[in-house]
RNA sequence: GCGCCCAUAGCUCAGCUGGACAGAGCAACGGACUACGAAUCCGUAGGUCGGGUGUUCGAAUCACCCUGGGCGCGCCA
């Protein structure tokens, strides 16, 4: 409907500029909005307002010539005022909001679907936890945003692929890889002290004690160095098993794992250093080997090779982000925790040495999680083994729960997550909320069903019936739900869904409530439960976007 | 010291990319089940949008400066 406006506003400005009523060469950005005060109609636009400056007259004045030129061939328009400083309000017929029916029953799933993908390859990387430990309630976060921005963009009409990269490669490696060995030696029984360095988690003692099982003391016989490698290897697989199970219990799955060992496997990084010197951005300094980041609004330059001869975790990223490129992706999407935000210029700037859009890369910096019990802080670092997982957190609160306390929030916002809270609400936690309209309605159409009355097609009802103020809100909310997906998908902001979802919900349950959908009143009987179906379905559609389940009953 | 993010009702948060008198949910108070599920609904109360200056016809939204909170600033990953 909103394009439906945007293109007769558009057509009409520009028949007022061939005619010469109007100064202005070109259209500015044609915005329309539903205002939140009825009396200010359906939709409303400023556009007079934004052309006055060049038109040097009233915007009242603007407004009134180009509505003079409206051709308003269809007929949706009730009637269009000016009101106020020169805002254009429309008013439209009701029979406008009925087709969204219409739309929702031939449409189906595909409901809500858009098309500003074109069909572009996306890849998004999402988590990407070092497997030094499992997972935590930050790294939820980061995976429900993930998850749930790939179903969006999936539904704009992007192909997606969801990846991990594994940073199975560097320092931490090392550490995990002598936790894993000192813990192995108090296993079999030898005292030995156990550094603050390493990963103190209890996790770390069972997969020492796993390393025994398997292969008992013969990790003793080997060189050290040799010992602590294969002990770092075979902790982060059982790390990694972990991390995918937990993953998978709260209904995450990728497309795919990348290793930074590839990189290296394969020569990825030291190819993606020479393409960079054969760009004449890489110079020798002090022993170690520079990129030019600087030149392209980095603050300073950054190395790839250490004097010492080894490769940075910046030379891995480069590399592992020209493959992205490589395997054809159009657009890339980083999930990183805002700890990470000072990497977010010297990233960028890498993808420009490369010679590509830096806009190409879009970085969702989401912030950390404090994780509250019972109003306190709980600490929260995987050295120090102080930590709450996100299995634990999916045990407590449930994965559905969980998941839209999430998203629920702007990922640039810190979010406190209490556990009690969180806990002792779940009751009254706003999934409940949306879930229950959902199940409500299931019941409804079950009743009707006993009673013998089929749920009905569009072509079978009288739509005019539909003529409550409660009902054309209702139909209004549902022929929103595509702009809502779409405006998720262009500015990468989840937590919109979980929005409009509660406010269906509440729409419908006032509206449940002051009405009855079956009475023995046939026609409208029919009506209502087509209206209340439709709204089941776009309710289901979104909560399956948000992956929260949509139950038929609770 | 430099940089990024945040600050909206007692609490937790929205605010549609600059619009018309600032909105929800919890919590508080008062109501609604002899018809489709009360995990619901209806009503009352609650705010100088952290403070200030500026840009604009118009600012919670943009710019600058303060204040307060979080996070970064390695030849660590």
């Amino acid at each position: 409907m909103k394009k439906t406006l945007t293109e007769l506003m558009s057509d009409s400005i520009r028949r007022c500029m061939d005619k010469g009523l109007l100064n202005s060469r070109e259209i500015p950005p044609l915005i329309l909005e539903s205002p939140r005060e009825k009396s200010h109609g359906d939709y409303s636009t400023n556009i007079a307002m934004v052309m006055t400056p060049r038109e040097g007259r009233p915007s009242q004045e603007v407004a009134r010539i180009i509505l003079s030129q409206l051709a308003d061939e269809d007929e949706v328009i009730e009637k269009a005022e000016i009101a106020g400083p020169g805002f254009i309000n429309f008013f439209l017929k009701e029979k406008v909001w009925y087709s969204v029916l219409e739309e929702i029953e031939g449409e189906g799933e595909d409901f809500g679907k858009g098309k500003i993908g074109e069909s572009r390859r996306v890849q998004i990387e999402f988590v990407s936890a070092n497997p030094t430990g499992p997972l935590h309630v930050g790294h939820g976060r980061g995976a429900a945003i993930g998850d749930v921005l790939a179903n969006i963009l999936d539904a704009c009409n992007y192909r997606v692929f969801k990846e991990y990269y594994i940073n199975d490669v560097g320092s931490q490696m090392d550490t995990l890889g002598k936790s894993v060995f000192l813990r192995y030696l108090h296993a079999l029984g030898k005292d030995v002290e156990f550094p603050d360095y390493c990963y103190q988690g209890d996790y770390v003692a069972e997969i020492a004690k796993k390393a025994v099982k398997e292969r008992e003391d013969a990790y003793l016989s080997y060189p050290q160095e040799e010992s602590i490698r294969s002990l770092a290897s075979f902790g982060a697989d059982d790390i990694l098993r972990g991390i995918e199970k937990d993953l998978d219990q709260f209904g995450v799955h990728f497309d795919g794992w990348f290793s930074e060992k590839e990189l290296y496997r394969e020569e990825k990084v030291s190819r993606a250093i020479g393409d960079l010197k054969e760009r004449g951005l890489v110079y020798e300094k002090e022993g170690a080997l520079w990129l030019k980041t600087s030149q392209f609004g980095d603050e300073k330059d950054r190395v790839l090779i250490k004097a010492n001869g080894e490769t940075t975790y910046f030379a891995s990223d480069v590399a592992y982000h020209k493959d992205k490129l490589d395997r054809g992706f159009e657009v890339l999407i980083n999930i990183w925790g805002a700890d990470h935000h000072g990497y977010v210029p010297r990233m960028k700037a890498s993808l420009m040495a490369m010679g590509k859009d830096e806009a190409i890369l879009k970085i969702v910096l989401v912030q950390l999680v404090s994780l509250m019990r019972g109003g306190k802080i709980v600490a929260m670092s995987t050295r120090a083994g102080e930590f709450t997982t996100l299995r634990d957190v999916v045990e407590e609160v449930g994965r559905d729960a969980a998941r839209f306390f999430f998203l629920m929030r702007r990922p640039d916002s810190q979010l406190d997550f209490d556990l009690e809270l969180a806990k002792r609400q779940s009751a009254e936690n706003p999934v409940y909320y949306v879930q229950y309209a959902h199940a409500r309605i299931c019941s409804i159409i079950r009743e009707a069903q006993n009673k013998g009355i089929v749920l009905p097609q569009f072509e079978d009802i009288d739509v005019r019936l539909l003529n409550l103020s409660e009902e054309l809100d209702l139909l209004k909310c549902l022929s929103g739900y595509p702009e809502v997906i779409e405006a998720s998908g262009l500015s990468l902001e989840p937590h919109r869904i979980p929005f409009y979802l509660m406010e269906l919900s509440s729409l419908f349950h006032s509206y449940y409530n002051k009405y009855r959908v079956i009475s023995s009143e046939v026609e409208l009987t029919k009506v209502r439960l087509l209206l209340v179906n439709s709204i089941k379905r776009v309710i289901k559609s979104a909560l399956n976007v948000l992956g929260i389940l949509a139950p038929e009953k609770m």
